[in-house]
Formats: C-alpha cells, structure tokens, sequence
DNA sequence: ATAAAATATTTCAAGCTTAAAGTTTCGTAC
DNA sequence: GTACGAAACTTTAAGCTTGAAATATTTTAT
C-alpha cells in the first residue's frame, strides 16, 4: 500500500495509483505525528479522541451504531474505546425510555473540558503540520477532494 | 479525527483542519474497501499486502529496519507479519555473511507470483475505487499533495 | 398472540500496532 | 583485547481493529 520512491511505473490507470500511495503517505505519516503528540501532552490516544471529537459535536448524545458509521470502524471497535472512557469517567451512556436495545452515550462535562483543551492543540498541531499548505490551496486541495467523494464513498 | 459534516467552524487555520478532515476520511474509506477485497479475494491483510508489495520493489532482499522504515510501521510489528508471511511459505529470511544482527528477508518464489496476482487485481482496484478522477486530475492532486510532502514528513 | 425477521449492541478470536524493555552482535576507543 | 555504546532485532504488555457469533429487544407478518 504504501509503496514508494524507485521506479515510477507507467502506463493506463498508473497515475490513480500513486495518487493514492501519496495519499496514503500523507495520512499516515500525519496520524503518526498526531498519535505521538496526543500521547505525549495528554496521555490519550488516537481512537479516543476521534470518538470524544464525534461526541463534542453532539451534546444530546450519539447511540453506539452512529458513533461507528461516523467513525468508519466497526460496531465492536467502538464498544471497547467508550468503554475505557467510561472507566476514566469522560464519557457516559445513558439508558433510553423507548428503546432497551440503544444507549445514549455522551460526554461528561469532565470529558467535555478535557476535550476542548485537546482540540485546541490538535488544531494548532494541524496548522503546524500543514503550514505550507496556504489556506486558498486548503480550500482548493478540499474541493477536489470533496468533489470526488461520491466515487469511494458509496454510501454517503 | 474524522469529523464531518454538520456545523461548518471558521477561523484562522480553520480550512488547514478541513483538508485533514477529508484526506483522513478519503484514506480511511479507499482503505477499508480494499481491505475486504484483500479478505475477500485473497484471504490476506492490508499489512500482508504492504510487505510484500516492499519486497516485490526489491528483489536482492531488504533488511527489517528498512523494512518498517519503508511502511512507516515499527520495528516490532514489521516482525510479526514476516513471522506469519515466513510460516505461510510467502517470504523467507536469510541469514547474511556479514553481519549477524540481520537478516535480509525477501519473497520466495511462491511469494512473488501470489504478489504478482494481487497487485494486478489492486491496481483495477484504485482504478474503479478513484475512477471519477482523471488520470490529469490525479497528476496534479499527486503534485500537491508531493510539494508539501516535506512538511509533515521531516525526515524524507 | 406468536413466530419470524430485523435492529442494536456486546462478545470473541485473531491479528495489527505501538512504545518500551530485552537480547545479541558489532564497532571503536582505550 | 576489553569494555562500552551503538545497532538490529525480538519480545512484551496494552490497546486498537475486524468479522463473525451471540444477546437482547423491537418490529412485522401471519
């Protein structure tokens, strides 16, 4: 997958192809740094914080199944990392009246603080590591992503 | 990580984070879908795929250390894959002359052709899967996302 | 009402992943 | 040539990840 720098093969179909190994390069490499850095500062990891992110941005709660869709992981995935975040007391699920099978899970105010301080670093973070990146090629980098969305995401 | 759609958060930086966002969510999804192609068609993994497609790129050997350096992996999880592709009978280690601390590891024959079948089927893949972007689309995506490569890779 | 299908979630086994600690071998300075 | 630090790997513990099987609950069809 992430193939590299020798040989620069040619032919039909080729430049789709190390388009996504430089895609996949770039996401990787930055996902590290960023893991690195919120062990480091916060002594947190990568899936927690994607999953408090998911909860920020919704205060009346997330059930488990919204939480993976949104994420694009499994539904078993998600159940280990809320787990450990209830056990640190920064996320909580809460019983539903209509439906016994759901859970609404959400952020405790403690994990809501803890959250907001994290995402003020990790957006500086981004800002450092893209900073050559104008904002206008951002934008422009963005869209055409954006653009072709639909191609690999199916269901979206 | 991979927020999303609903609020649209402005501010300085703020376009920086959507372009994480959306390369995040591009690799994460590509990503998934060949992993189930891989499961699917090949009974193997993602990571199986990487180190085999490393040692297809070079065919005198290469050693661990260039190895997880290669796939931007760690020195002990590049181990437990050769360990599993060795006792699959797709890749063997050889002990060298010199230095006894290494070892150069490579694909045996049944290795390579196997390799052989999936790159193909691979790249048909990311053909489909990244379909709507003109190959002139793809140059020029690649030239960006290459130009500010040195940014958040501060080693290469 | 009952059975069957669908939904939401958890559990499980296998494998991937990292950081840190441990082992063996090598190179080099005395 | 001995000791010391560096280098190449492996091992370990903890956590992440998936797909599949298992539970529990709700909905639908009869």
């Amino acid at each position: 997958m992430v193939a590299g720098p020798l040989p620069a093969p040619s032919g039909p179909g080729k430049d789709r192809l190390r388009l996504w190994i430089r895609l996949l390069r770039a996401s990787r490499t930055i996902e590290a740094e960023l893991r690195e850095r919120l062990k480091k500062e916060f002594d947190t990891t990568l899936p927690r914080f994607d999953v408090m992110a998911a909860l920020f941005r919704a205060p009346e709660g997330m059930l488990m199944s919204d939480l993976s869709r949104f994420l694009l992981v499994s539904n078993g995935n998600v159940t280990g990392i809320v787990d450990r975040l209830v056990s640190e007391g920064l996320v909580a699920r809460a019983r539903r009246n209509g439906d016994r099978r759901t859970s609404m899970v959400r952020l405790t105010d403690e994990g809501s603080k803890s959250f907001a301080t994290m995402a003020a670093a990790h957006e500086a973070w981004i800002g450092e590591l893209l900073g050559k990146v104008s904002e206008e090629d951002a934008r422009r980098l963005t869209g055409m992503l954006t653009s072709f969305r639909s191609n690999w995401e199916g269901r979206e």
